[in-house]
DNA sequence: GTCTATAACTTGATAGAC
DNA sequence: GTCTATCAAGTTATAGAC
């Protein structure tokens, strides 16, 4: 909204950015207020000067997921590559280096907090499938770009709902075994569906 | 290991099925020893009679978990029909029936704790990587039973990790947002993907 | 094996001065 | 807008009687 300065971060922005990176790696409930505090440099008063309260800070949070969606996520992947296809596997090949490099701990901040939060947290929710929805909505244009090359039948939206999956249960059962081989798994199987859906009978590329 | 019989449950198996349960609905963290207490009906001296802690209560879930893997996921579902293909559909019919039941709360345990545990929690990852093994093995043989109608091409091993991330992302895009719909979308998908590797090319069966 | 009482600490949140 | 001090409640875990 406003103009992005140089300005070093404001006070609710480092609270915002300390919140973001302790729910990341920590998980919801596995991070106290006074974590965020001691990690923002902030005291107490603060916090709540501009949040009801812990709860209110991750509507923040998801909030600020949703707005550094395309600068973050998927304009990096997308610039890698013109072919809309293979911005699909540039997107979940930069998981695959997120997994690698946070060794197995990160993956998915949504992913992550959309299996801690439950019902208690109702606009949490609705935020994180908000989240869900733009990352879909972005692999499905993709799609869209590449529609001529798919059969008439199909339906590029359930497409990217299933790419989101791949990407999302691929995370979980990497970090599981602490190994990648779990997420390279998944990706060469959603190659081999891409080429047959495609009509491409050459041998699967390796990419992963 | 002991002869199950029909006696009423020790102190040490209310702990575990109360810990169970509680750790479903409520995260690890977000449950306390206190809400465990309560619901087993057992005092706090006994349960750090059985266990060391909150910790160790959850290696007993875990392993718990790892002992009624078919007995309450696999035979339940693979009794429902005797086509080995047909059988990878019921188990996800099942998970799908789960969400619905516990108004998409629920989900699947294991994949829960997969992304709430750190590795400040090793032990526990790695016995949530052997229920995933569990698993993923019993959807394997399946595929086995299935082998000469995939073209040799096909890793078994690969395509049941795959199912297992089809089944674990579908849920958790309907838990986020709290409809059926994307879980429907990726089983759906899946069925595609079936379809076209066993060269199946009659319409897609409406059965999700 | 089970009970109660409680220690030692952390939690989220607030009050009120500046 | 930011500070310190602090509260009331909840946290895991233990001690020691029975």
């Amino acid at each position: 909204m406003t103009p992005e300065t140089i300005t070093s971060p404001s006070t609710r922005d480092k609270l915002v950015e300390a919140a973001m990176e302790l729910f990341y790696f920590q998980g919801y409930e596995g991070t106290s207020i006074a974590d965020i505090l001691h990690r923002a440099g902030v005291n107490s008063g603060s916090l709540y000067y501009f949040f009801r309260g812990k709860e209110d800070l991750l509507l923040g949070v998801l909030q600020k997921y949703k707005e550094l969606l395309y600068q973050e996520v998927i304009d990096p992947a997308f610039a890698k590559t013109n072919d809309p296809i293979e911005r699909i596997f540039a997107l979940l090949d930069n998981y695959r280096h997120g997994l690698q490099f946070t060794h197995f701990t990160g993956g998915c901040p949504i992913g992550n907090l959309a299996l801690e939060l439950r019902e208690t947290h109702e606009e949490a929710r609705r935020l994180i499938a908000e989240n869900f929805d733009g990352w879909r909505d972005a692999v499905r244009k993709t799609l869209d770009d590449a529609a001529g090359r798919f059969p008439p039948h199909v339906d590029r939206e359930q497409l990217a709902t299933f790419i989101l999956t791949v990407m999302e249960g691929g995370v979980m059962q990497a970090r599981a075994h602490g190994s990648i081989e779990p997420f390279d798994a998944c990706v060469r199987q959603l190659r081999t569906y891409f080429n047959l859906l495609l009509g491409d009978q050459a041998p699967q590329k390796e990419r992963a």
